[in-house]
RNA sequence: GGGCGCGUAGCUCAAUUGGCAGAGCAAGAGACUCUUAAUCUCUAGGUUCGGGGUUCGACUCCCCGCGCGCUCACCA
């Protein structure tokens, strides 16, 4: 049956408490790790270990068990790398000679012995004692194919994370990410700050919040989709330049590029304004591939993405004319650019705004092409209604956002410091709400109230931390890049 | 949510027109003192995702459900 693997490991675990040892030992001893045991020796020959014969413990998982009869040799895994153990059982006392047959791949175990090398110059530890320290009662999925199942894969990360090696560089390399942005915004004098990720109103985006209940106050409570309302208040209190790495939660689809829980840096700088947001990014973003990767260039679907240099900018109805023909500002109303647009032959959805028609033939017909970094600006009011006005056209905003492989990285603008015009801007989007967009955004007095208090000019920026990783990691799918993506409950 | 596809041993995968459900690895027994996908011999291992139907006979065809993937929509 399926559970004979199982139950020959449950076997062997009574058979280790049988001989009075403890297979989930509370306490291991000092151990050498075995990165630091490659570092230190992975350099020396035969002759220069057995000169040193250099006692190590080490411990680690069992990936895999070889045995000749009166050798064997055990391949152990501890945080990502790997050293060979082997056992002369002629040399064994008989302890651990029986201990040794109750050994399953996947089991924890510490071993003690001597630093040798073998004839295929592998660095072994020569080992003459043994401890399980927690025994494994599963099968480790297959060493040669890995775990393939995609399902499985996300479902039990562990195993993933354990057998495939691409699983663990990708999380390696997030974790290096974050690690570099935070001590380039840390570089700028920038604060970290928490702000609530349940709030009784949401706001700072346009997307469907997760609704959920707070008991104790019988009252609807939200779950964030975007941290900038509070970041805001923080500015308006006095702290200039501060930041926040958090997850917002959004209630629509799945797709390459949207997980419904994604984790954002957003950060905001008093006295700036959106062009020295770009330079913010640019230098930001130019850091952490250089941490990363240490150069400019990343490798990303079959291209090589420079991060090199000064990145481009295009006005969004410039990248729409060029690659439609349409000019969106010359077609000034819905009407005349749905008529432009379908005499064009070019799909116009079911935009129902001029604004929202702009985004949509952008995303269809620019955004994919966007493989370079490119800061795309110029973006109509009716989409930002948290950004100052463009000087030259108020139909426009201060604003861009960086297109990279494809795919919106980040996006930024001078932030509307005007409570008049802001409150114009909320009543807009509560008409909007009122014709039937869910996703418009809801009024805010509370914010209100604050930016009344004087909010300085500001710029603010906002990047998409899973997909900036995606990039650096070449992966396919945003689920890669997560550890544990959202999976509907099975079995 | 729509369309298309997938679900077989612990893992990775086969199974011809609808005709006895198999292999490799893992597991169990044995041999083997330098392997690292060790090798060799033998053994065991199945609710073919779940439920219903058609049929003499269903892994295979039909219906319903569940999960996953791709894609479109929603969405930055």
């Amino acid at each position: 049956m399926s559970e004979s693997e199982r139950k020959a490991r449950a076997e062997r675990l009574a058979a280790l408490r049988a001989a009075g040892l403890d297979p989930y030992p509370a306490r291991v001893g000092p151990l050498l790790r075995l990165a630091e045991i490659r570092r230190h020796h992975d350099a020396k020959d035969v002759a220069a270990l057995d000169a040193a014969a250099l006692q190590v413990r080490v411990a680690g998982r069992v990936l895999a068990i070889r045995s000749f009869g009166k050798l064997v040799f055990m391949t152990l895994f501890e945080d990502g790398v790997q050293l060979q153990a082997s056992f002369r059982k002629p040399e064994l006392s008989p302890e651990v000679l029986a201990l040794l047959a109750l050994v399953d791949v996947g089991d924890f175990v510490r071993a003690e012995g001597v630093l040798w090398r073998t004839r295929t110059g592998e660095l072994t530890v020569g080992a003459r004692a043994l401890a399980v320290v927690a025994k494994c009662l599963h099968p480790l999925p297959e060493k040669w194919h890995g775990l393939v199942d995609v399902e499985r894969r996300y479902r039990q990360r562990y195993l993933d994370l354990l057998v495939n090696p691409e699983a663990r560089r990708i999380a390696v390399t997030r974790s290096r990410s974050v690690t570099a942005l935070r001590a380039f915004l840390d570089g700028r004098s920038f604060l970290e700050v928490e702000t609530p990720v349940l709030q009784p109103l949401y706001g700072g985006a346009a997307a469907r919040p997760f609704v959920t209940h707070y008991d104790v106050y019988d009252q609807d409570v939200y779950l964030r989709i975007s941290d900038e309302l509070y970041l805001k208040r923080l500015v308006i209190g006095g702290f200039d330049r501060v930041y926040e790495i958090g997850h917002n939660f959004r209630n629509e689809g799945v797709s390459r590029k949207h997980n419904p829980e994604f984790a954002m840096m957003e950060c905001y700088q008093a006295y700036a304004d959106y062009r020295d947001m770009m330079e913010l990014v640019q230098a930001m973003l130019q850091h952490v591939v250089s941490a990363v990767t240490g150069g400019t260039r990343v490798a990303y679907r079959e291209q090589q993405i420079e991060f090199g240099g000064a990145w481009p900018q295009l006005a969004i109805r410039d990248g729409i004319l060029e690659r439609t023909g349409v000019d969106v500002l010359a077609a000034a109303d819905f009407a005349t650019l749905r008529a432009r647009v379908i005499e064009k032959g070019l799909d116009a959805g079911d935009a129902p705004t001029w604004g929202q028609l702009v985004d949509h033939l952008f995303s269809l017909h620019v955004e994919p092409t966007l493989v370079q970094p490119t800061f795309v600006t110029d973006y109509p009011v009716e989409l930002s209604p948290l950004a100052k006005r463009s000087l030259t056209d108020p139909r426009l905003v201060e604003r861009f956002e960086l297109f990279v492989g494809g795919m919106e990285l980040a996006n930024a603008f001078s932030e509307l410091n005007d409570p008049a015009d802001q409150r114009g801007r909320f009543e807009e989007q509560r008409r909007a709400k009122a014709a039937g967009d869910a996703e418009a955004h809801p009024l805010d007095e509370e914010f209100l109230l604050a930016m009344e208090h004087g909010m300085p000019p500001t710029g603010g920026l906002g990047v998409g931390i899973d997909r900036v990783v995606m990039v650096l990691c070449d992966a396919a799918h945003l689920r890669e890049v997560l550890l544990f993506p959202y999976m509907k409950p099975g079995e």
